[in-house]
DNA sequence: TATAATAGTTAGTATTACCTAACAAAGTAA
DNA sequence: TTACTTTGTTAGGTAATACTAACTATTATA
């Protein structure tokens, strides 16, 4: 049995090794790496590593580098694939607000029940990405393709939807509430400003310019006709 | 902050004291009773109880009885209102099957959002019992009066329909499943044999024969026309 | 009422998951 | 290459939650 925190050491593995920004293919990871993501001392890490490498979750030789085994990946992305479906979960169905679905996301997570996962999986209709626009790995560990076009992208006087942001920070979300902007939001590119790289859009009957920046981290489809 | 185990307790003291069947008004509980429900050694329990008080959750005398304070009722009935919430959750909108909302309930019962619960209330459409007929307390705590009409009761050649069950053990509702009856299957009472009091019922277009002890476990509505 | 049975408590131990302090190894840079 | 910095480890401590064993208080009964 894998514990609540042994859960969370995992997941922070396949994050800072793989999934966190800017990493394209595989990262080792450090104990300090790791003991400031979780926030905790490196001492208190070192002692997890040890139990984590004797229930074979982990690969890990003293003052080398840590890797998860098989084990520890399928085990990690089940908990990231929870989490993911939960988030989605809590704002399609609940209608929670995007800022909020982490948190209780996290503690949803552990729940330990094969069923319930599939059940709200299917609920969902059986979703490829979360409201952010992060990918939910399947149950048997597969992780669908991420969605690439950003609004940047998008040439002018075409329509897409928003299907997910690239950048889930407080700030960015609450300024695309500002905005009225939320996944399945219709947009119109009306112009490109080649000046700043800043776009003009339409929303509804309501024109807005967005910067580059924030173009770039919304991820939209524009083949839905 | 509550921790998960101390919920456990709280959840217990208020089922002992108040919710255990045959119970009518309050009952003052014991170490030894708490440790045997919750299948730990009174010594264990009598720990916890020092940090219970210590807490403000329940009032300890040394070799008395325990009883609950306001806030520690108010607490254990959270806790019960969030179980009763998530099983029904489970039973109406995951279809679960009846013997197995209680295993997962017990853990998502413990999540920590009040938002996620008026949620889930309101999706159920502010439910006043669970699918085994147990009253789900109020956010003020306040508990609906239990369903008190068993199917025993229904005069012949009336109709009804399945609200609860007051029997909630793994044969009991192993054995409906076999008959086919769960929550708001329509039964017509058929016939009453005075002899050994058992009934004959029909459900669509099945007869069957249930005993006395059966048909009082069996909570129904029979004003619903 | 004396005593046996039951109920409740205390003391000491283990595990999990955290900490601080001290130290050792590896990496970096003058 | 030596010395400094960063990284990783070990040792020892604490709080929460469990345990066993030994003891004490209360209750029930002969």
């Amino acid at each position: 049995m894998i514990s609540l925190t042994e859960e969370n050491y995992l997941k922070a593995l396949i994050y800072l090794s793989s999934l966190a920004p800017g990493i394209e293919g595989k990262k080792d990871v450090g104990t300090s790496e790791l003991a400031s993501y979780l926030k905790l001392k490196s001492s208190t890490v070192n002692e997890m590593l040890k139990r984590l490498k004797e229930k074979n979750l982990i690969n890990h030789e003293k003052y080398k580098k840590i890797t998860l085994t098989h084990s520890g990946e399928r085990n990690g992305l089940k908990i990231i694939r929870k989490h993911r479906l939960w988030e989605t979960f809590l704002f399609t169905k609940l209608d929670f607000d995007w800022i909020e679905i982490h948190e209780v996301a996290e503690q949803l997570e552990h729940i330990k029940s094969e069923k319930l996962v599939e059940k709200i999986d299917r609920l969902l209709g059986y979703p490829n990405f979360d409201p952010h626009g992060d990918p939910i790995p399947d149950k048997h560990g597969k992780i669908p393709q991420r969605i690439t076009k950003s609004l940047s992208a998008v040439n002018k006087g075409e329509k897409c939807i928003v299907l997910a942001v690239s950048d889930t920070s407080k700030d960015f979300l609450n300024y695309l509430e500002d905005l009225d902007i939320s996944i399945k939001t219709e947009i119109v590119v009306i112009d490109k400003i080649a000046y700043d790289k800043s776009i003009k859009i339409q929303i509804k009957h309501e024109q807005y310019s967005l910067s580059r920046k924030v173009a770039d981290n919304l991820l939209v489809d524009d083949k839905f006709n």
